[in-house]
RNA sequence: GGGCGGAUAGCUCAGUUGGAAGAGCGCUGCCCUUACAAGGCAGAGGUCACAGGUUCAAUCCCUGUUCCGCCUACCA
């Protein structure tokens, strides 16, 4: 008796929302130490808490949802740590924006108030996501839930920096750095997004100091920087310029001189005029052109990105007084213009000409970035990335696609020291102090009044603010004012979200982490950096494997994004199809090293595969009644010994994939084995035995249907977990939730080679039954009556075997004999590959179709004939190919031979009926 | 500028340790056959980007070319 009925159409919203409760109250996906098993464990890359569920986040989440779920159903101790990023300048930004529709600026509240009014945002709208990721279904342990500004992870983001320090691995430094005139903070390298541009290459013409009549002339992008140029460069092998290097030119604009100095670093004969300006202050390459040659830097910028003001600029420049009153407060763009038309009254501008160029963009706010000069905390970089190189080139990390690993070591090769200090609020702040009194006290910035602390006042670093100065003993100390780079704490999650520092028992049994599932965007920012950070402060790998998944694209591959309003939001794609519907497509669609082009239709598809399964339920709940009887498989019905060992077969290939990431091929082996082996064949061949009262077979078929069924929902279960309980729960099975069940291992006894080849037979015998049919115009549902033979007397044996199930599939009654032995007349005949069937044609039926059909198959069969007996021809072919593919070549020629005879032959008949 | 990946059916993509080209969607025809029309059955559709090379045999291996993505980079 079943216990429950299913309705006629899956509805996923009821499902859905009860399993995910249900599944968190009984707490299946808490993890503990003391649980048996070898330890499996995912740390999420954490989304930041100002995020929503987006289609990236998706297909990140269902994937090591399913490596988590699967692993769990294997018998691992498995734990998936969740938690979300406090993503600084980005939960900054998005506050402050609050604080801009009230009137209000996190200047006008001050730095204590502002981080508490972030707080207050970060309780109210801060689980957003957390609670969109329950809804996907993820099974991670939210009891563990983190924030990466938590109390435990903030002690691990002071004890590593504080280690760093007294390594000297963290140092402060005045340098160059890329700066976000909005955002109003340093970035590091990867921060910045190139875009290239158009723009134009200026000529700018510097007369000689001691000869105003020649001069240089200089080839910049950036002309508006000029008043900064501290020197000229040119190469010291130029022939054209060699002689000049020693002597001044006079800087257009300024009453200055600056010296022409020769570097081969810095110039390439081959471009522009071969001459180049140095502005050390506002150029990375002259920055350090100009440390080479003890050049000044003259910044001519503030904060903003904007110019100095009038009496800054004339100080600094030495600019002429109208100069500086015309470009004072300027934005880059404005000065630019204004540069171009001072230097062109000037008589100093040469004609410009157009220039394809980069510029950088802040990557929170797409802002310019501008070079900056100013002082910063940075992280020595070479010392931590020389063992991260190392463990990847031992195969102590492996990174899945491969081919991604070159990408790794090339970047860590060529890595520079990160730039971990940011002038934003939100954040951890650096935990040095600075002695106000031994230093004279220190000025505050106009804008919002941090300490201005010169390089040379030493920091106090330490775990927390120390009581007083260890020089002079005087408690007045000021600590930094700036916090920490974001993913400085994002580098420490795989181990400061297991209670680092402490020894816990979760640091031992879950570090190092199994596998990390990441897009390639993050590869360097995080990534690396916890593989870095892991060996130092682990000695340990923080992973053994990390998956870089494809990005998600939309249906004609273009970047999802905000503005071009080509967004698939995961919850309505959710909401409409499904969340198993959705999570299977990201699957199905996760091919190593190639974007996703994500097409509405391709979720339809998959909702449809659902609702396919749901009605492959009900059939099964339909004819359960009566007794079940395990027979061992061998003694089983042929369809029964047939779909085991396909099951089998799919739990082999299942498990394969799962274990070398292969997402997309495990998803077709489920379309493949339940559409169209489960449904397509098996069910409809049981339906004899089940829809017939008292049945020989029915026991033991209706106990291989629930068999296979209840194991298939096992299978499909970390692909699509809600369907599958739902339909495990209604279907008879032992335990409480199909989560916690052992996922299915392959079954040699179900293996049932001979099965599989009487299906084969079958197969193609229904296919020219049904084929035959149609060229007939016979409806679907009319009983037709056919004939059946073989050339190979084994096969015509197993076609005897297979009589009723052929006569039940093709709708009709069979004859199984000798096709020499059919009647002549009203006779279609059929072949392939020495299986023929033969229907017998009414006295109405318009025969131009099944005559165009053979007489193609004809010309087919010419065409491959040829083929392969040129092959056999060749000389070479049959001296050098290996013996068993010219015996398998000779073997088709004799196959296609017979084919066509039959075929001629067939066609012939045909067309005598036509004339009688 | 350097590196990587891609180019296979109308579309989106698998695949081949080199030996008869695959799926899904879409399309065409016939069917509401008592699990499912979100379905069933049958079918059409491809010199596997181009040019060379290796081989008895290349969609697959090698070289070059073109086009498209991505990463990276200081050509002022």
């Amino acid at each position: 008796m079943a216990p429950f009925q299913l309705e006629k159409g899956y509805d996923p919203k009821v499902v859905e929302t009860r399993w995910s409760r249900e599944w968190l109250t009984r707490g299946y996906f808490h993890a503990s130490p003391e649980q048996p098993g070898q330890p499996y464990c995912i740390v999420i890359p954490p989304p930041n808490v100002t995020g929503s569920l987006h289609v990236g986040h998706a297909l990140n989440h269902s994937l090591q949802d399913i490596l988590i779920r699967w692993r769990r159903m294997q018998g691992r101790n498995t734990l998936w740590l969740p938690g979300t990023d406090h993503a600084g300048i980005a939960t900054q930004n998005v506050v402050e924006k609050q604080l801009m529709a009230e009137g209000l600026s996190r200047e006008s509240l001050g730095r204590e108030r502002f981080v508490e009014r972030v707080w207050q945002w970060k309780a109210t709208s801060g689980n957003t996501i957390v609670n969109q990721q329950k809804q996907l279904g993820e099974s991670c342990d939210w009891d563990r839930l983190q924030f990466t500004m938590d109390e435990g992870l903030s002690k691990a983001v002071l004890e590593v920096f504080v280690r760093l320090y007294e390594d000297g691995l963290i140092y402060r430094g005045e340098r160059l750095i890329n700066w976000c005139p909005r955002c109003l903070t340093a970035l590091s390298d990867i921060e910045v997004e190139h875009e290239e541009v158009k723009g134009k290459l200026y000529h700018l013409r510097y007369p000689l100091a001691d000869d105003p009549n020649t001069g240089l002339i200089v080839a910049t992008t950036r002309p508006e920087t000029m008043l900064g140029d501290t020197a000229v460069a040119v190469h010291p092998d130029d022939p054209r310029y060699r002689h000049l290097i020693g002597k001044k030119v006079r800087l257009p604009l300024t009453t200055r001189e600056i010296p022409i100095v020769g570097d081969s670093i810095l110039v390439d004969l081959e471009f522009g005029t071969g001459a180049v300006k140095i502005t050390p202050a506002h150029d990375f390459n002259d920055f350090e052109a100009g440390g080479r040659h003890s050049l000044p830097r003259i910044r001519i910028l503030d904060i903003h990105a904007n110019m100095l003001n009038e009496t800054e600029l004339s100080l600094a420049t030495k600019a002429h007084p109208d100069v500086a009153t015309a470009l004072a407060g300027l934005s880059v763009q404005k000065a630019r213009t204004k540069i171009e038309q001072l230097l062109s009254t000037s008589g100093a501008l040469e004609n410009p000409e157009p220039h394809k160029m980069a510029v950088g963009k802040c990557y929170r706010c797409k802002t310019v970035v501008e070079p900056y000069l100013s002082i910063q905390w940075f992280v020595k970089i070479h010392p931590l990335a020389e063992p991260a190189i190392k463990v990847v080139e031992d195969g102590r990390i492996r990174i899945i696609p491969e081919s991604w690993t070159n990408n790794y070591l090339g970047w860590m090769r060529d890595i520079k020291d990160w730039c971990i200090s940011r002038q934003i609020w939100w954040g951890h702040q650096i935990p040095a102090w600075y002695c106000e009194e031994c230093n004279g006290g220190f000025l505050r910035s106009k804008h919002d009044n941090r300490p201005l602390i010169d390089l040379d006042v030493p920091p106090i670093v330490a775990k927390s603010r120390p009581e007083k100065c260890p020089q002079c003993d005087s408690s007045n100390l000021v600590q930094d004012p700036d916090v920490l780079d974001t993913w400085f704490s994002s580098a420490l999650w795989p181990f400061s979200t297991l209670g680092w520092p402490e020894q816990t028992l979760e640091l031992k049994t879950y570090y190092p982490t199994s596998v990390l599932v990441t897009g390639l965007d993050i590869l360097f920012f995080w990534v690396a950096r916890m593989i870095m950070m892991g060996l130092k402060f682990m000695g340990d790998v923080p992973f053994k494997d990390v998956y870089i998944h494809a990005l998600v694209r939309d249906a004609e591959g273009q970047k999802m994004s905000k503005s071009k309003g080509n967004v698939i939001d995961p919850l309505h794609v959710m909401d409409q199809f499904g969340t198993d519907a959705i999570r299977f497509t990201l699957a199905s669609m996760a091919s190593p090293g190639r974007d996703i082009k994500l097409a509405e239709e391709r979720i339809e598809g998959y909702r449809n595969f659902a609702n396919k399964i749901w009605n492959a339920a009900r059939f099964a709940l339909m004819y359960l009644d009566g007794p079940r009887t395990a027979l061992p498989p061998a003694q089983r019905t042929f369809p029964d010994r047939w779909i085991l060992s396909r099951l089998a077969h799919a739990i082999r290939a299942v498990t394969a994939e799962l274990e070398s990431y292969r997402f997309d091929r495990a998803a077709t082996v489920f379309y493949q084995f339940i559409w169209h082996e489960y449904c397509d064949w098996y069910l409809e061949l049981i339906k004899p035995v089940l829809q017939t009262p008292e049945h020989p077979d029915g026991a033991s078929t209706r106990h291989t249907l629930v068999e296979t069924l209840e194991t298939t929902m096992r299978l499909l279960h970390p692909f699509m977990p809600f369907i599958t309980e739902e339909i495990w729960q209604t279907i008879p099975h032992q335990g409480d939730s199909i989560v916690v069940q052992n996922y299915p291992a392959s079954n040699e006894a179900w293996a049932a080679p001979d099965a599989e080849q009487h299906f084969a037979l079958l197969e193609q015998t229904v296919g020219l039954v049904r084929t035959g049919r149609v060229l007939l115009n016979y409806p679907p549902g009319q009983q037709i009556p056919f004939h059946v033979g073989h050339d190979d007397p084994n096969r015509q044996n197993q076609l005897h075997q297979l009589q009723r199930h052929l006569a039940h599939l093709s709708r009709g009654t069979a004859e199984v004999r000798p096709s020499h032995n059919w009647p002549a007349a009203r006779l279609l005949r059929l072949v392939t590959e020495g299986l023929s069937v033969g229907i017998v044609v009414a006295e109405d039926v318009d025969l131009k179709k099944a005559l165009d059909r053979l007489a193609k198959q004809i010309m087919e069969t010419d065409k491959e004939l040829q083929r392969v007996d040129g092959k056999l021809k060749n000389a070479e072919f049959v001296s050098k190919a290996p013996p068993d593919v010219i015996a398998e070549h000779r073997e088709r020629v004799r196959t296609l031979a017979r084919d066509r005879a039959l075929l001629t032959d067939s066609e012939q008949q045909l067309r005598a009926m036509l004339t009688t």
